[in-house]
Parts: C-alpha cells; sequence; structure tokens
DNA sequence: AAATATTTGTACGTATGTATA
DNA sequence: TTATACATACGTACAAATATT
C-alpha cells in the first residue's frame, strides 16, 4: 500500500546484499555518488541510509576511503530483563510477594563496595517473587538512600522493588552479569534441592555518575533469557 | 581541540536532561523550531540529533503532536558473545582442543528439529574447550552441511569451529538463549562433579531464513556473562 | 464533521570542511 | 600535493499525521 521511504529502501537493499554474503565483510560498498545515481537520489538520502547502518554496526565509514562491509566478528546478542512482577504477569500469572527482609543501616563494607559509596544509609531488601504461588525468583537488592530518600516510605510487601524503583527513579545506565550458580542456602525458599542450578542475574544501576542500586535475582528451574527469533 | 559537531552537542544535551531526570518520561520536548531557535541552526541539524535519540529509544516522535521522552520500560542489556577460542586467547591463555565426536549423518528427528529442516546431511560435532589446559566448555554443535558442504573439509581437531564458521560462513541473524543447569552426563569431561552449576548457552543462527548451524556451549565453575561497565 | 494549524518526515540542492589514499 | 569521499550544515519545499478549532 504504502511506498517505503526511499532511505530505508535503500538501507534495506545495501543490507540485504551483507546479509546474503554477497558483499562480504571488508569489502568496499559502492560511493555515495554511485548510489546517487543508481536510485537517482540525492546525497543526503544515501547519506542518510549509510548512516544508519553504520549505527548498526553493519559498515564503517572513513573519509576518502569510503564505506566498508564490517566484520562480524563477535556474536552480539540483545536481552531484555524485564522487571520480574511484570515478567510473570506478562506471563499470564499471579505475581505474589513475600517480604523476607527489610533493614535499614549504614552501609558496611560490603555495601559499601556494591553500590560503590564512601558512607551513607542503605536499604538492605530480600524478597521472594511468587507466580501463581510458586516460588519464581529470589531477589536481594540494596537501595543508595541518599540517592533515594523516598525508598524509606514505601511498603515493599506489597509493592514490588524493582518495579517501583523503574518507575519512580530515573537512571541513565546499568551493567549485567549473568551465571551459574547452586540454590544453597536460598534452596529452602525457592523450594528446590541445595544442588539444584540456578541462573543469576546481577545488576547494577547509575543515575549518572552516582550508583542507586544493586541486586541479585535468583532463578530456579529452567529459567531463561532469550533473545533473537 | 576539536569542537564537537553541532548536532552532537544537542544531542547530548538532550540526553543529560533525560538521564539527570531532569525532564521525566512522557514530558515533551522542545519542537524542532524551539531547537532550531536555542542552537541557532538549520531544522536538518536538530532533526538528526532527535533522530538519532529516536534510534536509541530515548524519545519518540509523533507528528503535529511532538517529541516526548520514551518511558525506561524495561532493562536492556548488550552482551558480547564470543567465540571461544578468541575468548579464551583475549584472556592471555592458551586455546586447546579435543575432538571428541565428529559425525556425519542425514539429519534425525533432533537435527531436524535444532535446524529447522525437512531433510539433508548434518555434521555432528562434540569438543572440550581448553584454556592453559583446564576444561574450559564443552561444545556441541550440529551443521547444516546442505548451506555449508564446506565444513566436510575442515579438521575440527585442530580448527575450533566456531571460529572457522565466522570466518568463512556470512550469517544474517542469531537467537540465544542462555540458562543453567547441572553438569550431569557432562561432568567427567567438564572435570566436576555432576551437581556442579554450569552456564549453557545455545545460540541458532541463520542465513536470511535458512538455519547454519545450532550450538549448545556449556561453562562450568563461575562463567559469566557481563555486559555495561 | 470538517477545516485549519502545527509538527514531524522525507527529500531536494548546495556549500564548505576534513581526513587520507 | 591533489583529488577523493565522507562529514557537517545551510536553506527550502512539500507530504503526512494529528490536535485544535
Amino acid at each position: 500500500m504504502k511506498p517505503p521511504p526511499l532511505h530505508d529502501r535503500i538501507r534495506r537493499d545495501v543490507e540485504a546484499r551483507i546479509m546474503s554474503g554477497a558483499w562480504e565483510a571488508g569489502r568496499r560498498l559502492p560511493t555515495e555518488q554511485a548510489l546517487m545515481a543508481e536510485y537517482a537520489c540525492s546525497r543526503m538520502t544515501v547519506n542518510k541510509a549509510l548512516s544508519a547502518l553504520v549505527g548498526f554496526g553493519m559498515i564503517e565509514r572513513r573519509r576518502r576511503a569510503g564505506s566498508f562491509v564490517a566484520a562480524p566478528k563477535i556474536h552480539r546478542a540483545v536481552f531484555d530483563i524485564p522487571d520480574i512482577a511484570a515478567e510473570i504477569e506478562a506471563h499470564g500469572s499471579h505475581h505474589g510477594l513475600d517480604l523476607i527482609r527489610h533493614i535499614e543501616r549504614e552501609a558496611d563494607p560490603d555495601d559499601r563496595a556494591r553500590l560503590s559509596i564512601a558512607a551513607g544509609p542503605v536499604l538492605d531488601l530480600t524478597c521472594l517473587h511468587r507466580a501463581d504461588g510458586r516460588a519464581f525468583a529470589l531477589e536481594r537488592r540494596l537501595i543508595n538512600l541518599t540517592l533515594v530518600p523516598a525508598a524509606r516510605m514505601v511498603n515493599f510487601a506489597r509493592e514490588s522493588p524493582g518495579r517501583w524503583l523503574m518507575e519512580h527513579v530515573p537512571w541513565s545506565d546499568a551493567a549485567h552479569r549473568i551465571s551459574a550458580t547452586a540454590a544453597g542456602k536460598d534452596a529452602m525458599l525457592l523450594g528446590v534441592v541445595p544442588d539444584a542450578p540456578c541462573l543469576s542475574i546481577e545488576r547494577w544501576t547509575w543515575r549518572t555518575r552516582e550508583r542507586i542500586t544493586y541486586v541479585r535475582q535468583v532463578y530456579p528451574d529452567d529459567h531463561a533469557l532469550a533473545s533473537g527469533v
């Protein structure tokens, strides 16, 4: 029905030729001038298409030298890591929350390392997320109360800490670490044997330079992170 | 020394105001006209800055309505998943490879499911990657020989399958799945107890519509995937 | 319900700067 | 040194979508 924008068509044409292997890594692309001629359009239009491909990491461009197909050296995967409450609800299940620990204290050495702070009050939470009553994930979280004093007033027995933070505290960047671990002493809470393999997701969240929160979530059973199709 | 491009400065100014929380989610941005005036530049320059932010998912734009700060709904993490040989070498260790199984056969039902094919020859490889002699990861891989007949000629006792494929077979897309698993019957090869928790990374790789290879890599010990800072 | 005004989307053409083969 | 090819930016125009009147 609607013809796609020209810059989109150019981008996808080039993309297709790279994907198919017709233009292999390192190969030089036609110049902007050549593509202008091929598509009978202006240079800005070609430039927009190729700039987008730079953004995707599919090509590299060097002045005077030209544009080149980038080497797809490494596999790169983008994983969406949703708030646990949202994840459970998206699955059509009922989200339950057991608040197991809720302590406010001055940061101890451990806290200071996790939040990269010299001192200050922190909130130390442990809670168990349930999906339709079944243990789904155990969450241990530290919140930097200097940056998020409002967290003192929240009833985390009713509101998921991750969700509350997501909705009330702007953040600029996050780092993640994914590993496998045995359930260990959390086995009882998670309803598995201590040797059961669990997926562990750790996350550090920043606002500009300062660390807002650290969280470690432990998933029993076959919980998996998936990306792509 | 070199002043940054104007569109870059505009983009980063807007970015900073969103990151800092000064402009919260849903807030309307100044119009392009307003930014033109603020920075005394043309609309194309402003447009380039804002278009980049759309690409990053930081703002949304609607004709007539304006530009809005996007809600940071979910955490999204980008993980680089390198070829194991490269990973080991990047760590300064020596990469060793034990080829444990190397079978060519007509696809059995299992193979057909994993590669989404109706029939055809496949190569079934199992190999153990070593870092300085120590077991690092166990890799089981299926290669679609219809698409990659050249794989028949490769000596995978010497060349890492992942590296060879990366360098010789163009691919367009990949899906990943990350989970935790017990070492189980691979424990002996990996040098751990059967109950040891391991990280499992599965990957399906396509060229356009057709599936080139499926691989499952099992990492013992504390191997982790990290993203961000 | 229809016309209007606003705002972004796309594309044109041009010009000058800059890195480099 | 010079020509090349990309980088940035200007100004203009019309199209498309959609709030507002």
